[in-house]
DNA sequence: GATGAATGAGCGTTCATTCAT
DNA sequence: TATGAATGAACGCTCATTCAT
């Protein structure tokens, strides 16, 4: 019953993920201008032409990797507890995975410049991020009910405020989780 | 009363500038990865070839975009007036121009990117927004010591907060101009 | 009994080899200056890019030619035989080459001006000779020592006499039998 | 009466003969292969396309480089004095040209290979070569009438060797003197 | 004469893709 | 499944050459 072989990545099934998570790295590293399925190949150890036994194009491949990034940060979205509390661990969350691990935001601002040219991409980048959105904005009118934020802030609006701040400070890693907390003091009420 | 056009396009020193616009419109629409120099001659009707007598190589004529683009942001940086009324006319601005032209803003998105991979990029571009980060900074130091800023907010951080929403709402640039005008409701005292 | 030849070239691991023997007649043909991966593919009927498969770069398809060029020439160095008649064997030999297939020695003395700005071939070049001058000298030192040899040879010096004259007798490949008996006459004893 | 300018090249017909000496320099330096106009124009300090202007094409600069190169040459050829004395001292001065200034004789075995497959080369790089051809085989001659040679030494075969001593002792200039030396030695009766 | 701008053919190289094994 | 060989379009870049100024 020998589930995994030795040393080498196991082949079968799995393959396909561990092609998925290799073109993830490479383009936290090296951005999509340098996405290059030789490269995504020589990461696993296998032929650059294996690749397309299983995804047929280069296209299939970052398709998969848009899946897989987005699920990454769909487990970040708002846990339990009261509209306030979770609005407040959900920027926490955020500000500290983006300090801490940059890579999947990196890699989804990418996909953000690229689903600009790419319709297949931004389907399920909007989709994506739709649902990110409804979830913001639920959470904000639920607070806003509870008088726990700051009057005058428009649900809609707001959910489309942290979304940008949240990329951007994706783009400057530094400081995202002092940025966030900043965003979230200046939201609810004190 | 053009004297000397005649078929040819309109040669002389300012190819060079042509030529850098050209290359800033094709890579706001086809971004880093599809910028190609043939395009960018057929766009200003030469030969990819000369490009080459105005700039040596690609890398040179992108250094020469990054230049253009953050010349284009530096135009848009705080006027006169107090300093909540710049800060307000600053936001306002930036909101405007990302939704009425959103090609500057991507551009400088992508070159956000690259910068990570591109140390001469990496050098024009830290620079640059180590200069709008300063001028924020003043700006909130001064309207805080006039008593017209929500309390609580440290300058340098309220100036990453800005700059981190100015660019995560050029990614997804159709509501820029409620969301900045939203960050700056939630900055200045009522 | 050819079972799987039908239109395409013989492939195989012979491909690499193909490609060198075409590189070195291009070599013999045109010269360094001339020298295109394009003409190389051609000959042997691939795609040029197909070249890059075998040698990644030119230069790497270079080294391989200067390898075999300088293999061919080795199995011309003295068979058996006493030292003054494998001397005049070799020359003899040599002579022949030179007039009958001159294209290894035009391409050999190609290398020798390439060698000079080109470290990688100068080090092959220049051990294959070193091997060549240091057999030459024992060949001179044991026919002196038979009193083969007419007096006053340093084998040193004769050995880069002999060397001399060939490289130059392969120039103007015409006459190379006859100058190369004549040298014999002159250097061996009646 | 100023001839000379200050500092830069004098231009006038005498920019030709600079631009034949640059070529001639460069052809030593980095041989045919990476011989450019831009180059030869650099060294002289004009723009490449005011090269042609004085030579139309590169072929003509090439052409004027071997006219050249077989007068330096040529201005070494025997002197006056006894047909021996004439053959050593034409010896002994090439031996020592070769090892003191190796440029003319690499330059002129450049042209020696691309004579061959460049018939405008090859008439002159022969026509020249045959007056040196000429000119020993009448040194040999006379030296032999005059029972100065070592018997059984064909003049015609005689200049031959000495031509291709001569041209191989230039590509391995480091001995020159010493081989053309024993040749000399072995030639001549003691 | 000399220059700057432009050309166009051609170069070595890259890379996603195909296909027989 | 995986591989090795091959493809072909495309790329950045080079360079002799042309030509208006």
């Amino acid at each position: 019953m020998a589930t995994t072989r030795r040393g080498r990545p196991p082949a079968g099934p799995e393959r396909r993920n561990t092609l998925v998570l290799a073109a993830y790295q490479c383009l936290a590293e090296d951005g999509f201008e340098r996405l290059r399925l030789r490269d995504v190949a020589t990461r696993v150890g296998i032929d650059h032409s294996s690749i397309h036994h299983h995804f047929p194009t280069k296209q299939d491949l970052v398709v998969a990797v848009v899946d897989h990034a987005t699920q990454q940060f769909r487990s970040t979205t708002p846990p339990e507890g009261s509209p306030v509390e979770r609005l407040r661990q959900h920027l926490a969350t955020l500000g500290r995975r983006i300090v801490d691990e940059p890579e999947l935001h990196i890699v989804l601002r990418e996909l953000d410049l690229r689903a600009r040219r790419d319709p297949e991409l931004r389907e399920i980048i909007t989709s994506h991020e739709e649902g990110w959105r409804n979830s913001l904005r639920a959470l904000l009118t639920d607070a806003a009910a509870a008088g726990a934020l700051v009057p005058g802030v428009d649900p809609t609006t707001g959910a489309e405020l942290i979304i940008a701040t949240v990329k951007g400070a994706s783009l400057a890693s530094g400081h995202a989780d002092d940025v966030l907390e900043l965003l979230e003091q200046l939201l609810i009420r004190a």
